[in-house]
DNA sequence: CTAATACCAAGCAATTCACTCGGGAATAGG
DNA sequence: CCTATTCCCGAGTGAATTGCTTGGTATTAG
């Protein structure tokens, strides 16, 4: 698991289609003027993650992008995994040997942790920000004047 | 809270220096070729642990780093800030005006997933990592025969 | 047909990563 | 005191990553 500030536009472009949902795609200049990223910079990122499914691409006057799953599907690892890419452990992850004998063990700690964060990550969906009250007034007075 | 391979080196380094409290300080030698990467990196590294004080430095022969606090203090967290500087929340963080209205919250969003995270990792320790049986049965076994 | 959108690829400046080099300053052992 | 060992410090450097620009093509609603 990396996490930087790549991925933090990942998910918070995510959590914009998931607040947006009901309302129709979501075009990426919009989410560019909020978020204040350019919007070629965007489209990188949608690719990403349109490659493993997350989104789903709406060509065409109207169009936009749209989540590729349901909202409670949607977990905030696999965000992060689609866009940055995860970190190296290089060297003796886990032989235990690099050093001289046995002393060398951290590899295998921070796998442990590592893993223990993915878990925690991938606990949370992206349901569960789109359920927070403030969020669904919002959802709730766009739709309405909407059309 | 960003996560990247620097962390993980801070991270390993000072699950390193908990697993080996007891023989006296660790040196950065040693770290480095276990780890696999170079003493200088090292050293600038233990340079920002050593200004918050998660590590003191011996000088001399027989010298090396030891923890600045007992392990049971020391969360993972803390040493990711030291070390991994925070990422930016750019943009209007919160204001929620950042759009047209009041359709961008996720910023605000985001910085509740950041806290979740923070708190999740600030309530892992070293002391967690040492008590596992295996690293245990190092840790004497070197204590034993280093004398 | 036209405008709006997703898609795609090459290239570029700035930053960060991880490193090398060349020193100092403190200290244990002789 | 001398010396080797270690921490400490800063400048500079190639490579990778970040985030952007530019210039397109493909699809589709109106």
């Amino acid at each position: 698991m990396k996490l930087s500030t790549k991925g933090r536009y990942a998910v918070t472009a995510m959590m914009d289609l998931a607040i947006n949902d009901r309302n129709g795609p979501v075009t990426l200049a919009e989410i560019s003027s909020c978020q204040g990223i350019s919007l070629s910079y965007l489209e990188q990122l949608f690719a990403k993650l349109r490659k493993v499914g997350l989104v789903e691409g709406v060509r065409g006057p109207g169009g936009g992008y749209r989540l590729g799953k349901s909202v409670d599907k949607v977990t905030v690892a696999e965000i992060i995994l689609a866009v940055d890419e995860s970190i190296d452990s290089t060297q003796c992850q886990g032989t235990e040997d690099c050093h001289a004998g046995d002393r060398c063990m951290t590899h295998q700690l921070w796998e442990d942790l590592s893993f223990r964060l993915y878990e925690f990550l991938n606990g949370i969906t992206l349901s569960d920000f789109i359920k927070r009250p403030e969020v669904k007034r919002v959802s709730v007075d766009q739709s309405s004047t909407s059309s």
